[in-house]
DNA sequence: AGAGGTACCTGGCAGC
DNA sequence: TGCTGCCAGGTACCTC
């Protein structure tokens, strides 16, 4: 997926096009997501005009009177907005359709992600209420990741990949952060002193900041909400770099799995 | 509670 | 060309 700046630059893309418009109705081709797509959703939808577009972490909140429809992009989602006559291609799977004759339209091939709808506080849905705190917001700092990490045996890479530690830190900027942080993934979270956690928060900080300034990562197909892609790819100093020259120190990059997923970084600025 | 693994699903690519 | 196996932006859920 998208990670969070990928989400961050759909929500600027779209919400302009969505807040304080009407949905007309909403179209589902295939409701087999990572969960089905709510009946309730489609009946209740209609007619209802949406207030906000907002973000969770990784999730992005379409604010209505009566409910709040939750989007997940997943691995290979992508949201974006097409005239509302636009042909459906293979995997677009769910349409919201506007008033303004545009339509909000998901497409995701591996159908990782989800489209759900509930009429309580989204922020306390069951999904969301166990959230560590955004990355860029005040409560993330170097004190927020000391005291969070201490006790902990899991690699420094897997632990800011937790969603419950703090959001929007997916396999890419994982590997970048610790980069930027010289910091090496396999260190143990709770080894890591108060003055690495600050370096750390403030590398999270910057390269996901970064990252939303270029409008996100370009890999495979993904697209902005305007569907103009995102530059980040050409910054990235380690991810699927392997064997290249370390940017700093020349040293070849490596790869290796943890927890099933690639992690790339510089074995001799990474400590 | 925390750590580690599995599962969901499709498509692109390398190698044979 | 076609087959097989591996890889890919996430995260809920299971077991130990």
């Amino acid at each position: 997926m998208p990670e969070l700046p990928e989400v961050e630059t759909t929500r600027r893309g779209i919400a302009p096009h969505v807040v304080r418009h009407r949905i007309t109705h909403i179209v589902v081709r295939h409701p087999q997501l990572r969960w089905p797509v709510p009946a309730e959703l489609v009946r209740e939808a209609k007619g209802l005009l949406v207030e906000a577009c907002e973000r969770r972490g990784k999730y992005l909140l379409l604010r209505t009177a009566k409910g709040t429809i939750i989007v997940h992009l997943g691995m290979s989602g992508s949201l974006r907005l097409v005239d509302d006559k636009t042909p459906a291609a293979k995997h677009d799977h769910v349409d919201i359709v506007l008033d303004s004759g545009q339509a909000l339209r998901l497409t995701d091939p591996r159908r990782f992600g989800a489209v759900l709808w509930t009429h309580e506080d989204p922020l306390q849905h069951e999904l969301l209420s166990d959230l560590g705190p955004e990355p860029l917001g005040m409560e993330f700092n170097g004190e927020y990741l000391y005291t969070a990490s201490r006790g902990r045996t899991v690699n420094v890479k897997q632990f800011i990949m937790d969603s419950k530690v703090v959001v929007g830190v997916g396999n890419i900027y994982a590997s970048e952060a610790l980069f930027l942080a010289r910091i090496h993934p396999s260190r143990k979270a709770g080894s890591l002193s108060k003055a690495r956690c600050e370096a750390l928060a403030e590398a999270i900080r910057n390269v996901l900041t970064a990252a939303i300034k270029q409008g996100g990562t370009t890999l495979r197909d993904f697209v902005g909400g305007d569907g103009k892609p995102g530059y980040f790819a050409q910054q990235l100093n380690v991810y699927g770099r392997t064997g290249e020259a370390c940017p700093v120190c020349g040293t070849a990059i490596k790869q290796m799995k943890q927890g099933q997923r690639s992690t790339y970084y510089c074995p001799r600025c990474q400590r």
